[in-house]
RNA sequence: GCCUGGGUAGCUCAGUUGGUAGAGCAGCGGAUUGAAAAUCCGCGUGUCGGUGGUUCGAUUCCGCCCCUAGGCA
């Protein structure tokens, strides 16, 4: 994968966007296009089980359009960022070598993030000290535990908010398993470039009202779909909890709150759709700090000018059928 | 038609013994290093239903009107 000097890299795509802005519409003509192979850039999609409410693409869509990353853990099972970016970097070369382009496809912008920048080699999660500080959390209370942090990493404690309990966690988790404060982890962290020429394209409506829109009449039609009852038999299994991340995901979390009684149904869709909107919110927020990003409005066709003048010369190529599509 | 509540932020409501008002949720902005669809942080001017009156001053007190929920006819 090392490149020799004045080697040109080879290219890549990032197709990022907010929930429902319909980026899968668009990677999948685009694959149409172009020798792209799709890599799923999704914390959801790749638990199996969980189709409808992640707005996974049907299986038409992936047996013309494959798309790797998806249906890979189990909803018992956790998959992290550092997960993601070993996985994908693998990918990326296999497809590379194949001759073909990788093209990234999804809204889950950490793992876009530490594709794009690397993470500090730390030790991975450690279900046994992360219950045993959830215990010391539950007995002495998270600022106790911020307190700890204090001691042991003062400029971790710094940033990390006494409230914000996950990191708190992880950056006492690091010191437990390492005896190296995390502060430290970042500061000797080696500067790990990707080596690939990014293309950034941002995919979403100029318009945050019709995004809102979107999501609600979206979060309606997965319920038409049969949600609840794919929600129904994750539900029934006793190993899944609602302290598990894809438990925890957007729709499923409020489906299993009205499941348990503590939401009524008109309650649990307008949580749902809430839910969503401040996902999107948040990965717009990402993605308006991201650098050099091509920005295309959900609701033109992306296929007949700008997305193309992109990504053309960015891929030192010109689109298949590029003639007729051109004359448009 | 009468009686009694209520009409205050997008929603649910609190409050002002008369000096033009504040919570939760929503929304908006931001952070983001092995759970990230997670986890946090910040942001509160709105004809206080309308209109007349009393008053230096009314969202607050009084009159009338409108809307609304329940009760009585």
């Amino acid at each position: 994968m090392v490149k020799h000097e004045g080697e040109p890299l080879p290219p890549a795509v990032f197709l990022m966007g907010p929930t429902a802005a319909g980026k899968t519409d668009l990677a999948v003509a685009l694959g149409e296009l172009f020798p792209f192979e799709i890599i799923s850039v999704d914390s959801a999609l790749i638990y199996r089980g969980m189709d409808i409410g992640t707005a996974k693409p049907e299986p038409e869509v992936l047996a013309r359009a494959p798309h790797h990353l998806i249906d890979i853990v189990d909803p018992a099972q956790s998959y992290s960022a550092a997960d993601f970016r070993q996985d994908a970097l693998t990918l990326m070369a296999d497809i590379t070598a194949r001759g073909r382009i990788p093209l990234l496809v999804g809204g889950t912008m950490m793992y876009f993030k530490v594709l794009k920048d690397g993470m500090a080699s730390m030790p991975q999660a450690d279900a046994a000290v992360r219950q045993r500080l959830l215990d010391s959390a539950r007995d002495h209370g998270w600022p106790y535990l911020h307190q700890q942090l204090a001691r042991v990493d003062p400029e971790a404690a710094q940033r990390i908010k006494p409230t914000d309990s996950q990191r708190l966690q992880r950056a006492l988790e690091v010191y437990e398993l390492t005896g190296k404060p995390l502060s430290q982890w970042h500061r000797e962290q080696e500067a790990q470039s990707l080596p690939y020429r990014v293309t950034s394209l941002a995919l979403a409506p100029v318009d945050r009202a019709v995004l809102h829109e979107r999501i609600a009449l979206r979060f309606v039609r997965m319920l038409e779909e049969g949600f609840l009852d794919e929600v129904k038999s994750l539900y029934a299994r006793p190993d899944l909890t609602t302290s598990l991340p894809s438990v925890r995901s957007v729709g499923y979390r409020q489906a299993w709150s009205y499941l348990d009684g503590e939401l009524s149904y008109d309650d649990m869709v307008e949580r749902g759709i809430i839910a969503t909107r401040q996902l999107a919110k948040r990965q717009l927020t990402w993605l308006r700090s991201w650098p050099d990003v091509h920005w295309l409005d959900s609701l033109s066709d992306n296929l007949s000018g700008d997305t193309l003048s992109v990504l053309g010369p960015a891929l030192g190529q010109l689109p298949a059928n590029c003639a007729s599509r051109l004359r448009a």
